[in-house]
DNA sequence: GGGCATTATGACACCGGTGTCAGGATTAGA
DNA sequence: TCTAATCCTGACACCGGTGTCATAATGCCC
């Protein structure tokens, strides 16, 4: 036998049509019995396997879905953001358990992203995962909408369009770290990340930590603001030029984990003792926070059902069923950063 | 227009043939160009993409790859092993720079691991990943290259086919290990991994770090020896058994930075100095090593290289090209933990 | 034993491309 | 003007399944 088998060499074997072949597989109950286990003992002889192009072909689906990775612009080649990376572990584990198959590609938020998997039945739908400036996506995400393409967004909101997008209770998480700080009498806030509504998952999370202050009659100096991406050598920058400039706080609120792990090595090196002097916060509970020193405390976004419920609001979409609006609860988990 | 166009929908606006169409959209020196610009601007305003079920059917290829990952059997749900998420990322880059797509899949190492991509036409090749307990593999490996299926390695050595697999040149990293640790006068050197030969990396690991120090007349106490496999809490219960059964050393070498990390918290839990009173080394250079306390010593891989390797050598398999075994150089990183 | 429902199977069109082959149109050369 | 070469295009089989329809075989009931 040269080349894999075909369902006609089972046929052919059997002694009977390739239809009855192809049904019996399947396990149609139109097919006798006996028939059935014949073709099914052959087709394991011969290791035959369904041949997924012809068979999406005819079927017009795929069982797979794509998932499309924004790096943050600036990030090192080789390492990915961790967060990232352990929702790309869990998306894939409830695309197995859903018996859906993964295809990972990654994308540059700044240039043209290509969403083609689903116009040229790769995928029968798409799910965007990362930070990024998304303003500028709307345009993009328009086109995928008036084509009619099945995706959900991690984090972002699509306008118009909340049911497809998935994401943490980020305003929440901003007040939990707030709520956090103010219990332990740190009041004199410093927050690093991007406050704009560039990056909507940032913004809302600073939003919730100001408002939070406030209700306790406590306002946000935006001197004592810097910016950056969710990146280690970002957050270590914005800390220094903060140090640099003489502001002064006992305490931290960083955008993400990375910021905070900057931060924390900016201050440090200017000899400002964590959590003595000045304690720190931040967002996402990636694995290295517990290893850092001092731990971080941090606020956790759960990972593992954030990922079943994109993938399970995509199949909703694809299988045209109704789709909620997802909003995860953020949990604190205090560490000794604060 | 209902649906996705397709090349008769391009066909008829063009005035031309379906075949023509077809080849002008590949842009096939037969057609003429004034036609094959028609044809490219049809398709683009009807945003037609090639249906790849369809073409990968006719042509039998796929231009897809699949990874497969093992993960530890006992590690936990949401955490991978961070050495294997960034080897994720840059096969996954390597794959996108070679035009192909990348199908992710986790297996359990331990249950009966699936790799039929290849068999159904879903991959044109398979990329498995992973510590595991190769010698299981073996007769897996023996059926794979029955069937003629095109698959590479990390790591594991397939019987009598050196050419399937790529991997660190992790004797001459156990090699640097012993070397760094004798030029600091640590001789007295304990071993946290996995010597046997069920796990050929950590194994050879082990032997060059043994073979190194012999050469310096230093024996390798079999006492001072635990077995763990490549989690932080493995390695944390190895180190925390040798110092419970009250074994000296000033040295401590970990097959895997996970084992490492997990090594300095039991050192820590027992009062014992890192790197004052015991060396610490480990190995991969994953990201959290420079953030730990003290940072740490590691032998490192260069991921970057390693996956565009794996996924060249899988191409150079599959268009039956010659292919010769990779052994990358490992490099040292000397940190704050030795 | 004729009529009819039930069961099991085969023939065949179809999914949307790709590659081969044949042939028409155009141009060059004699 | 006729032949040959070149260029371009269309018709068609094919990849390997899936789904529909037709039909043969069997069993049941009156």
């Amino acid at each position: 036998m040269k080349g894999k088998a075909t369902s006609f060499d089972i046929a052919h074997y059997a002694g009977v049509s390739q239809s009855t072949v192809s049904r019996a597989l399947r396990n149609s109950p139109l097919v006798n019995e006996e028939t059935r286990k014949r073709v099914h003992d052959i087709a394991k002889q011969l290791n035959y396997k369904v041949d997924k192009n012809a068979s999406n072909l005819r079927t017009q689906q795929s069982s797979t879905l794509a998932l499309l990775l924004f790096e943050d612009p600036t990030s090192d080649e080789s390492q990915i953001n961790p967060f990232f990376l352990s929702m790309l572990g869990s998306i894939t584990r409830a695309c197995a358990k859903e018996g859906y198959d993964l295809l990972v590609s990654f994308q540059s938020a700044s240039a043209d992203w290509q969403a083609d998997y689903e116009d040229s039945h790769r995928a029968d739908g798409i799910i965007l995962l990362g930070y990024g400036d998304y303003i500028d996506f709307q345009p993009k995400f328009k086109t995928l909408l008036e084509q009619n393409t099945k995706f959900v967004c991690w984090g972002a909101t699509v306008d118009n369009r909340p049911d497809l997008t998935v994401c943490c209770d980020n305003y929440g998480g901003g007040k939990l770290a707030a709520g956090h700080l103010i219990a332990n009498n740190r009041t004199d806030c410093a927050f690093i990340g991007d406050a704009s509504d560039h990056s909507p998952e940032f913004f809302a999370r600073f939003q919730g930590f100001k408002d939070e202050l406030l209700t306790h009659g406590i306002a946000v100096n935006e001197r004592k603001m810097a910016n950056a991406i969710s990146t280690e050598e970002s957050g270590y920058h914005a800390t220094r030029s903060l140090i640099a400039n003489n502001i002064k706080f006992n305490a931290l609120f960083a955008a993400s984990d990375l910021i905070a792990i900057g931060a924390i090595r900016a201050l440090k090196e200017a000899n400002i003792n964590v959590p003595n002097d000045v304690a720190v916060v931040g967002f996402d509970n990636i694995a290295i926070a517990s290893y850092i020193n001092p731990p971080l405390t941090t606020i956790a976004q759960d990972t593992t059902v954030a990922g079943q419920m994109l993938v399970e609001n995509l199949l909703k979409l694809i299988r045209e069923e109704d789709v909620q609006s997802t909003l995860l609860p953020p949990v604190l988990i205090a560490r000794g950063s604060s």
